[in-house]
DNA sequence: TCTGGGGTCCTTAATCTA
DNA sequence: TCTGTAGATTAAGGACCC
């Protein structure tokens, strides 16, 4: 299929600042203004998922164990997530983000590619637009977001990480080069610490430097695949697609535990809980799948995955849970003490049709679900006092 | 030093099949 | 039928992202 017309598209990369911080201090107004790190709380093993940019001035960063957070910044408010919270924000988000354009494709909760080719005449100039959109979310919702604008969907996520919070970057085909050559390489898409560690040995640390290195040099260190797409991208080629409905491949459950366990049945017990968890999450999203993976990480941070394809697709939680058990017994796996357990499945049957958001959010609580509320309303009722619920769920009688 | 949870994609090795 | 081989598929691990 040829495009008509244009030269390029122009694509937009929107980046909530913050998110999972900024929405706890939207609903508390006693926490804006304060350093605040969502994850983790201090004394427990976990890392810190966001913080806020009043955290961030004492160094505390995402992906940082929340022992160093909490080192940096004691009078932090550390909170854990709440993603029923931020899921309905970015819902908002997302909807509005659908008054711009009906091409916008979830990156995740707090992000997403748009492609706004063609707007120029209902909304103005790249600039314009992404003014607009960042307007938009503002008055909606009260939260910040940074856009970056772009021929292509690498162009518009540098452009919205390079001016932030609140920020908003346009580069043109022609402004391309220049704007990469003096950035680190660390900046372009899928290369992380490793990889960085490869560039280093090689003298690389810049994308002009990158540019001018052969491929073949590059080929040798990182195989072809992977030296294509960094040499790609320090010329700033990159794909412009932008899917509005991507399908998810897998789902999966996992949990680490507050010292690692070395008793079969808690792991047991773990294991059914998580495995009732995911055959829920497949259930609600009408999804059968085929391959169970068992994900098992021991002390000192071992980790190890084994996985089975099953004769027949299930969402059925015993199914999944007895799988991943006889692949703990009889996967062959060293007899240590165990931090995490996890399980998943995947390998969808054919022909599911996709599950838009909107459908989940059409859909009633399964019985179980409903059950479990019903028994914490109960058991609150009984200890505090009618008054003290007013929980929208409807009171139904389980049959 | 301490490293969560939920994902995706890639590479490599083993196994199956033509 | 045996043997070797190439290509496809599966399993496991690793890197990366938010």
């Amino acid at each position: 299929m040829r495009r008509p017309q244009q030269k390029h598209r122009w694509i937009a990369h929107m980046d909530l600042d913050a998110f999972f911080a900024s929405c706890e201090q939207l609903e508390h107004p006693e926490y804006r203004g304060r350093p605040v790190a969502v994850g983790a709380l201090p004394g427990h093993r976990g890392v810190v998922a966001a913080a806020s940019y009043e955290a961030r001035k004492f160094g505390i960063r995402s992906a940082m164990p929340v022992s160093e957070a909490y080192r940096r910044c004691p009078d932090a408010v550390f909170l854990r997530p709440d993603m029923e919270k931020y899921r309905r924000a970015s819902r908002q988000v997302f909807q509005i983000l659908e008054t711009i354009t009906p091409v916008v494709e979830a990156a995740s909760i707090d992000e997403a590619y748009l492609d706004v080719s063609g707007l120029d005449k209902l909304l103005g100039t790249p600039g314009e637009i992404g003014r607009e959109i960042k307007r938009r979310i503002f008055t909606g919702t009260g939260l910040t977001a940074s856009v970056g604008i772009g021929p292509n969907r690498l162009i518009a996520k540098l452009g919205s990480e390079y001016r932030k919070p609140d920020g908003l970057t346009v580069i043109t085909p022609e402004q391309v080069l220049d704007f990469l050559a003096p950035m680190p390489v660390a900046n372009l898409r899928g290369l992380g610490p490793q990889t960085q560690k490869i560039f280093g040995r090689l003298g690389i640390r810049t994308v002009e430097q990158l540019r001018t290195a052969p491929l073949s040099r590059l080929e040798e260190h990182l195989g072809k695949k992977a030296a294509a797409s960094f040499h790609r991208q320090a010329f700033g080629f990159a794909s412009d697609e932008v899917v509005p409905e991507r399908r998810r491949k897998s789902i999966s459950k996992e949990t680490t535990f507050a010292a690692d366990v070395r008793d079969n049945d808690v792991l047991h017990d773990a294991l059914r809980g998580l495995a009732a968890d995911v055959a829920r999450t497949a259930r609600r999203e009408g999804l059968s799948g085929s391959v169970v993976t068992l994900k098992i990480r021991f002390e000192g941070f071992e980790t190890h995955t084994r996985q089975y394809r099953r004769d027949t697709p299930t969402h059925d939680e015993r199914a999944i849970f007895k799988t991943a058990w006889q692949l703990f017994l009889g996967g062959k796996l060293p007899k240590k003490p165990v931090r995490l357990i996890g399980v998943g499945i995947s390998g969808w049957e054919e022909d599911q049709p996709a599950v838009t958001q909107a459908d989940l959010f059409d859909q009633p609580l399964e019985k179980e679900d409903n059950q479990r509320v019903l028994q914490t309303i109960d058991a609150v009722t009984e200890k505090f006092g009618k008054g003290m619920l007013q929980l929208g769920v409807p009171r139904k009688t389980d049959s």
